[in-house]
DNA sequence: GGTTTCACTTGATAATAGTCAAGCGTCGCG
DNA sequence: CGCGACGCTTGACTATTATCAAGTGAAACC
């Protein structure tokens, strides 16, 4: 159940890299591996944190339901990334659902069990500080974009960062439906398909899940672009 | 310099009370401690983060500003409370700047004496990596609040946050200008004076810096009521 | 004491995003 | 093949929030 590619993708996790090959083979085993179809739930927001996840592969949402039903998607984790780790980690409950958005593969890692390593290894510690940092990087950011971009601005940036290092012209695939990105972006798809049509001229354009940048430097351009100019 | 209500704030603080007192001392001395002004810069977006920060008293905001001058405040910290940990933790330059919003007192930690400590005391790991996961639950609630909630609701859910535990009827003192609270709400401050005045008849008066709330539970089913009932 | 400054409020108006609903194309399925 | 289901787009309209600007009151300063 678990591959060689699941190995390596273990060995290249940013929180379980640091970990000598004997270690994590006491962490992990096939047992802990899940397979979950698209739209199945790993936990529910509200559920003891006694775990956190690895996605081996697929894509896991994170979203919190309020209590009128309105959903808001905090972050999607790909392969290799890991998710949860604050809460297992303050042991409360998850403040969040998680739910696989396309068919996907997750190891789950005990609380206890990572615990107790930790206390042997401090270097994990070291592992997953740096892990959690970037989470909240990340979140930092999503705020710091949600409160000073438009929708068409958001939406460019999310393209801009899909690029990652490439520059000049890009194409490229989205990584899941437009509606996932519209939450993930704060907006709903309406606001998204316009956005999208707004931003045509900036020589952005998108096809199904294909979307190709004519210069990124424009695009770049437009998101830094303030209101008031 | 360093009174003895500093010592207490230090031990009681998230991050460093199961530190043994020796080790505590080796941590930080008076040299470690800095006034500033309303207003003085901490460190600007874009230093180097070499060192994370204690407020010993005062407000300190940590913000974004994008190139075209908008600022968005991430958070402001109280007495007791820590930031920065992640990006000095990450080694790499500070996203985000910190400048007083009150005269303050404001202790920082360097990055190399800590590492050190941690290295030698892995509990303290597992104090920053809390501290660290109450931070990534507060960015979540807010990315959620920004999503989900109308600017109204906002405002009166940053209210309640204010009573803490309290309910009923309470009375309460806003913690700085109102300028700042809208900011931090991802608001204009005209947005929150309009806001004020809706949520009137909810039995919330706001008069100056004070504000009063007839029944806390009104409130909190304005909050919890989603947009389409 | 008077003036300046600053934070806040309020009004009129504009921009932005949401809502509701219809229509289109694709895919899967009986 | 034809039928739905679904995700996306688009249009018309509404709601929400921002913008600009004027005005108020209180503290601060000479």
């Amino acid at each position: 159940m678990l591959t060689p590619e699941d190995w390596t993708i273990l060995r290249k996790s940013a929180i379980l890299r640091d970990l000598p090959a004997g270690d994590l083979a006491a962490l992990v085993d096939e047992r802990s591996v899940r397979s979950i179809e698209r739209g199945q739930v790993l936990f529910q927001q509200g559920d003891p944190a006694r775990a956190f996840f690895l996605v081996l592969s697929g894509q896991v949402k994170l979203s919190r339901v309020n209590p009128g039903g309105d959903e808001a998607i905090v972050h999607i984790y790909g392969s290799g990334e890991s998710f949860a780790e604050a809460a297992m980690f303050l042991g409360g409950r998850y403040p969040v659902a998680a739910e696989a958005v396309v068919a996907s593969r997750v190891m789950h890692i005990e609380s206890d069990a990572l615990r107790r390593k930790v206390a042997e290894r401090p270097e994990i510690a070291f592992a997953m500080m740096a892990s959690m940092s970037r989470h909240l990087k990340v979140l930092v950011d999503q705020i710091e974009k949600m409160k000073l971009l438009s929708a068409d601005q958001r939406v460019a940036e999310f393209l801009l960062g899909l690029c990652g290092e490439k520059t000049g012209a890009v194409t490229l695939t989205l990584p899941h439906e437009k509606s996932l990105i519209a939450n993930r972006l704060g907006m709903k798809p309406a606001t998204f398909s316009r956005a999208i049509a707004r931003i045509r001229d900036l020589g952005v354009d998108v096809t199904g899940n294909q979307a190709s940048i004519r210069d990124t430097s424009a695009v770049l351009a437009f998101v830094n672009r303030s209101a008031e100019e």
